[in-house]
DNA sequence: GTCTATACAACGATAGAC
DNA sequence: GTCTATCGTTGTATAGAC
């Protein structure tokens, strides 16, 4: 509510206080975990002091829920609209944004993977509130993915669970992530984005030979 | 060494000081996390008290690597070996494994799910050893699946990549426990493993009808 | 190998002046 | 809203008697 207010008043002037702490934490959370960050590191690389960052957010976990809102504001702008950019064709849509992550991993030599799926292992036992939260950043992710295989559905059987499909996508681009950071390799995630293409060719396949006339248009 | 020794020497007499601190760490690692989780705490459910603990773990990490050492013994008598018990079948051999996480996410209300999944992304970037010890373990467990892929290959198409395969199930059963521990749900977990099943389904059907005809079958 | 006592740094969080 | 100073606790790790 006040945030609102904030980004309006400030178009394009120096970032705020309260959105410096708010971006220093994202980072340091996603790079080294949320339990493993304390706040004064945040303080000292946000150049903020424990007055301002206690007035913004009582306890750390408001910090984190913080950090969580602003992760599902960039989801467009960060994930999905570049991946839109980046391939012309529908199911490459799909598979851009898997190859968005791979990009990440490479830029940061396999430290950075996808920020969601760190924080939701680490926290959900332990912190009810930012578990919410984290579904709602899985679901963001999924509402764009199935809108991205919706488009790409003239490729697939009319009986296709496109619901289950986004789910497998989520799955596995976080399984693979972890697995690619954990051995300092793509191939794990390689491989998995390429059995997931089979997958879909098997689909694609069925899809254009199997029915009746259905998607015959061109 | 020494741990070979201690494990002839005590058949069946109550554990170790060391072994109640390996299990009590591994249980609250898994549960809490490795941050998450104080030595006292360790100290405290074990009832050792700190100079037994220091006098085997120097520091917390090797405490960590030792826990990661016996979630490698473990894979075999507490994962495989179970879900080969538990299917007769090849193909559902393959899925018993990944049914044996939903049971645990089922026994526990989805707080535990893949303990080395969790340690990987929690300690992956700042615990060079552990990592070693995490690939490790998946490695471990990508054999073992392997294996059964192996022993179902008479359902596939003889040109099925094997390793890609079971890549693929790790980097799914990975997310799939992470979006269901997430979301405090089984769906996320269902719908994926029920998407890898139609995957199956469809190599299956290649590997039967392919050979010759294409799909030209019926 | 096990116990008690404790060192010392870092933690999250607070108080109060400005 | 920002700053300094600091509280009380917990963190990992040690020292030394037995």
């Amino acid at each position: 509510m006040v945030h609102y207010i904030e980004m309006i008043d400030q178009p394009s002037t120096e970032p705020s206080t309260r959105d410096r702490i708010v971006t220093t934490a994202r980072e340091l959370f996603f790079d080294q975990g949320y339990n493993a960050t304390g706040i004064s590191e945040i303080l000292k690389k946000s150049g903020a002091h424990s007055g301002s960052l206690y007035h913004y957010f009582p306890t750390k976990e408001d910090l984190l829920m913080a950090v969580l809102q602003q992760y599902k504001e960039l989801l467009q702008p960060m994930v999905i609209g570049p991946a839109r950019e980046r391939a012309s064709q529908p199911i490459d849509r799909i598979f851009a944004v898997l190859h968005g992550y791979r990009l990440l991993l490479e830029a940061t030599d396999f430290r950075l993977g996808c920020p969601i799926g760190n924080l939701a292992l680490e926290v959900s036992n332990s912190h009810p509130a930012p578990r919410a939260l984290i579904c709602e950043n899985f679901d963001g992710w999924m509402d764009q993915v199935r809108t991205l295989i919706e488009e790409a559905s003239g490729s697939l059987p009319p009986d296709t669970d496109i619901d289950r499909l986004a789910v497998l996508l989520l799955s596995t681009m976080e399984g693979a992530v972890m697995l690619a950071r954990t051995y300092r390799s793509f191939e794990p995630f390689d491989q998995s984005v390429l059995a997931l293409r089979e997958h879909f060719e098997q689909l694609s396949l069925l899809g254009t030979t199997w029915s009746k006339p259905k998607n015959l248009e061109k």
